[in-house]
DNA sequence: CGGTTTTGCACAAACGTTTGCACACCTCAG
DNA sequence: CTGAGGTGTGCAAACGTTTGTGCAAAACCG
């Protein structure tokens, strides 16, 4: 059972002290080429690796970043984490994922782990139940850097990145109308997240600015699951006039929509046409996707929570100094031959 | 600027030493209750957590396990860190995420970063690209518990789960033949994942079982990208008789043939039927989704590698003791009802 | 009451680094 | 020849824990 290579094994070989060693391996200026080389030459060949650990201690870092989201597994945080992990990699900084699977408690454990293992910094997405934000307040008491994404408490003082949603909204809503679709529907998403305000803000803006009249009976919420998206899309087909077109929340529940209305014998986007969020790549794949969808950019998202997360660790922004990111959204347009 | 709290500093205020804070917070019972509870109020009080990074560099443990994937995006994937994210959370251990991106340098780099945090085992699933498994063996020689899952490359010395393709393309093509399909093509991954060879092994065997015969113009190999497949497909369509159903590597892989398909005025799973592997959520979506898959079972393939992982680190296995996991696929069929 | 055991705590070393400081030697200028 | 400055290295403290050992006081036993 050969022990781990440390610094001392190398300085004992050497006889010279250990901290003789550890500058030589930083190249420190007043060693001596010759024990430099010596020292660079037995390590690489004992094959010795600094202890990311002891070296962190005593820098009162950690090199890692934690990540928190609700779940990995949709499309939208698996790029998000593709986009922070680019960039941590570059930096040499490990990032620890962990999923809150969109409940508060396991969220609130989360940030407490985090806090305990004295990560640098801390990306989050909060938990779909998170309605208050003392946990999160506890970790900027702590003097941990944090920046939230995409799913953004209000009255929170971090630093943040987003997507403009209501802008994504407004410019879905009013391409479905230059269409000539006069009836749109609005299937959003839960009270509790904000991007389904937003979408709501921009839904609204656009119809008023086209001359459209808001019906509440064509507003419709869904928590996203199958099950609530399938029964307030029947409420949708089941009025008494019909909408000619329905604006989703994302991809998923657009196709979840969609079946329905195929129960209903509708053709989509020909009787009634479909325009949402996420522009999730399996919409290439369909063969009825969304006529259009509202591309969030993910990868960006991340890439630029990354980068402002290092920067406030790296000292090259003041943590005070609130940063707050908006990307501009962009709708993709799949078919322009839908209407017959 | 409030400084972290340590131990020293409950010391402090309490006039004891250090020890004897530590030692009331791990209830020593050499403590007595009234210290004890000294202790336990104040650092309520205070907010203290545990540096980490100190206990582990005491320990001698990092309490982090490295998992290095190719693509976080691939829902597979996703799946299996979830399977893994599961248990460790459970467990209080860390997992930070890499991903290679199926380059093999990528790999090679982040086992050795791995190596330098310390980590206390490593999951991998190794990268399209690697075909030499020297920095693996290096992983090794350093005693860092090691499991490999999904993509494993042969001759190494390190536990293994994953899920018996062989079985799954053998049940695979055996239905379809069962059904009446007389040439049955197989779309099949590259050569150098072990998963090609399984499926085509069992492929081989269930057509010889039925008694079809063995035809090297209906058996191609795509490395995955939509262009070669498209590539492959065509070569299929266009050979002298066309193949009436086709076993393909995974989802996607059958999704992008079926593109192909199309353009040749095909009605898909009537005039050419498709099995595929990976059963994604995505086929649920599908007007024409593959009549059946084979569920690899990714959540389990990630559990069982974290918990076999997480017993080599704890010593309930001796790392000696090499653990081979096969997990049975499952062939999920979606409609019955295909050909007319 | 003398001796043994138990109880409660402090000291110090250790984990593997980094880094301020000291010190010896060497060089060179005045 | 003396002092200043430069060069190469070692010592020791520090980061925040854990834990073996030692030691005094208290409690117990016959």
């Amino acid at each position: 059972m050969k022990d781990v290579v440390t610094i001392k094994e190398i300085a004992r070989q050497l006889n010279v002290s250990p901290s003789t060693v550890s500058r030589a391996l930083q190249n420190h200026p007043r060693i001596s080429s010759h024990t430099r080389e010596a020292v660079h030459a037995l390590a690489n060949q004992l094959k010795y690796l600094p202890s990311t650990t002891a070296r962190n201690l005593q820098r009162g870092r950690t090199g890692v970043i934690g990540m928190v989201l609700p779940e990995i597994r949709e499309n939208f945080f698996s790029e998000v984490i593709n986009g922070v992990e680019e960039l941590a990699f570059e930096h040499q900084v490990t990032v620890a994922l962990y999923q809150s699977h969109d409940r508060f408690d396991r969220e609130k454990q989360i940030l407490t782990v985090l806090a305990s293992n004295r990560v640098d910094g801390v990306l989050l997405s909060v938990a779909k139940e998170t309605q208050q934000i003392h946990h999160i307040q506890e970790l900027l008491d702590r003097q941990i850097p944090l920046v939230l994404f995409d799913r953004i408490p209000p009255h929170i003082a971090a630093h943040q990145v987003e997507c403009n949603m209501e802008k994504g909204a407004y410019e879905a809503t009013k391409w479905l109308a230059r269409r000539g679709h006069r009836r749109i529907a609005l299937l959003n998403g839960p009270h509790a997240l904000i991007a389904s305000e937003e979408r709501y803000r921009g839904y609204i803006t656009a119809l008023v600015e086209e001359g459209l009249p808001v019906e509440n009976a064509l507003i419709k919420r869904s928590d996203l699951t199958t099950q609530e998206t399938a029964l307030k899309m029947n409420q949708l087909l089941s009025s008494a006039t019909r909408p000619d077109a329905v604006l989703t929340f994302n991809d998923y529940v657009a196709l979840d929509a969609m079946q329905v209305c195929r129960s209903y014998g509708l053709v989509v986007n020909q009787d009634i046409s479909f325009v949402s969020f996420a522009n999730l790549p399996l919409n290439m794949y369909l063969e009825h996707p969304p006529l259009a969808s509202v591309e969030q950019h993910p990868y960006q998202i991340g890439f630029m929570a990354a980068e402002i997360l290092l920067n406030v660790i790296n000292g090259v922004i003041a943590p005070t100094d609130l940063q707050k990111v908006i990307l501009e959204p962009e709708l993709i347009v799949r078919q322009q031959d839908a209407i017959s």
